[in-house]
DNA sequence: TATGAAACATACCGGTCAGTCGGTATGTAA
DNA sequence: TTACATACCGACTGACCGGTATGTTTCATA
């Protein structure tokens, strides 16, 4: 009984609080700036004890980002699989994202950030679990928008880029101070995505247009 | 004749030089792992040479952004001060934008990734340049826009927030890398923009709206 | 052409930090 | 209780890097 499902053997336990503690510190500083005698600290260890789980600095964040990234397809891949519009599936997606706690959306924006601190085969990891995380599924949706005619005609991976930045800047902090409702931003990021920003002309109210 | 129009002194060649050197690092690497060794190789002089002309690491990276906001501001308040509909002048903008070299198009990226480095003083100046630099010339366009008529009521801060990143997308390596033309992607960045990704019903055409 | 200040080079210092290593504590199986 | 393995500690190091102190060159001006 030394491994059941929801047990966690005592390294398991302190590998997860290290990563935790990476998470916050590396969300809230950039790489450089964030120590391993910090992330060993905020986890309750020493670095003996930290480098005795990681071999390395860069093999702990990437770990700590391909953990976050497989989680986050995991969720985000139950909106490409549901059924109904393009549009009833972004929301969802975008709704579920909206709904993470601060800390883990802001993590998929750090790839953007300390990037460049990696080369070759870790870098090259990094990108493509983000690319199937986020932007991918989203490509999935649109390009079933698109075959519908739902969407108009469009490379899919320019538009899921699209998308994402708009929801990005919908979940940054200045959103969070300027706009209230989480709810709002997920009807006007949809909307802006859809029907774009320009001035309708009310088809059928009685006024016509005029205010 | 020390200082005419178009004479550099030696100090500005030098300063401009560094500047230069910065410029291209800086874009290529993360602040930490950009030194002040590898700066002044570069751009011919030595360390000591470097110091001779900056305090220190961050206030030359102050001055290349600041510099850069600032020539950006000018080159972008012409479209800002020019007559027409927003969208002709959001045209031009993002066209002088997409002209630009990719290296002076991606410093503008730089901010968001390097904020945290900088506290205080020099974070509030680098901030505000920037936003004077991009996105409150766009949000003057659209609040124009918007009193026209030609925008749908909104927040136009948010509104300039989502448009810069769609130009931010849309100068990005993998659109440069994806998108051939840079004219046709202009007239994408507008379209979406303005009239969303939604599919339109063709209104006038004989075979209305099949395929 | 003498001179002094500005422009640079060279060598160095102080501090930081990733990574190491010998040792200790905590289980665990025989 | 012995023997072994895994988990963890904490002091140490070696390299790196921002910044400085001091010496050397350049060059305009008198």
């Amino acid at each position: 009984m030394t491994e059941t499902t929801a047990t966690l053997s005592r390294s398991e336990t302190t590998t997860s609080k290290i990563i935790d503690a990476a998470k916050t510190l590396f969300v809230a500083r950039n790489y450089a700036d964030v120590t391993t005698d910090m992330i060993a600290g905020a986890a309750g260890v020493t670095k003996g004890g930290l480098y005795h789980h990681f071999p390395s600095k860069e093999s702990l964040y990437c770990s700590m980002m391909l953990d976050d990234f497989e989680s986050k397809r995991q969720l985000f891949s139950q909106s490409v699989d549901m059924k109904g519009t393009a549009r009833q599936r972004l929301a969802r997606l975008t709704g579920d994202f909206l709904a993470l706690p601060a800390e883990e959306r802001q993590l998929a924006g750090l790839v953007r950030r300390d990037i460049n601190v990696f080369t070759g085969e870790d870098r090259d990891r990094l990108v493509r679990a983000y690319q199937l995380a986020l932007p991918k599924q989203i490509e999935a949706i649109i390009s079933d928008g698109i075959a519908d005619g739902e969407l108009a005609p469009a490379d899919p991976r320019l538009l899921s880029w699209w998308f994402v930045s708009l929801v990005e800047v919908a979940v940054s902090r200045y959103a969070d101070e300027t706009l209230g409702n989480p709810d709002k931003r997920l009807d006007h990021v949809l909307a802006l995505f859809f029907e774009g920003a320009e001035a309708k002309p009310v088809p059928a109210t009685p006024n016509g247009g005029i205010q």
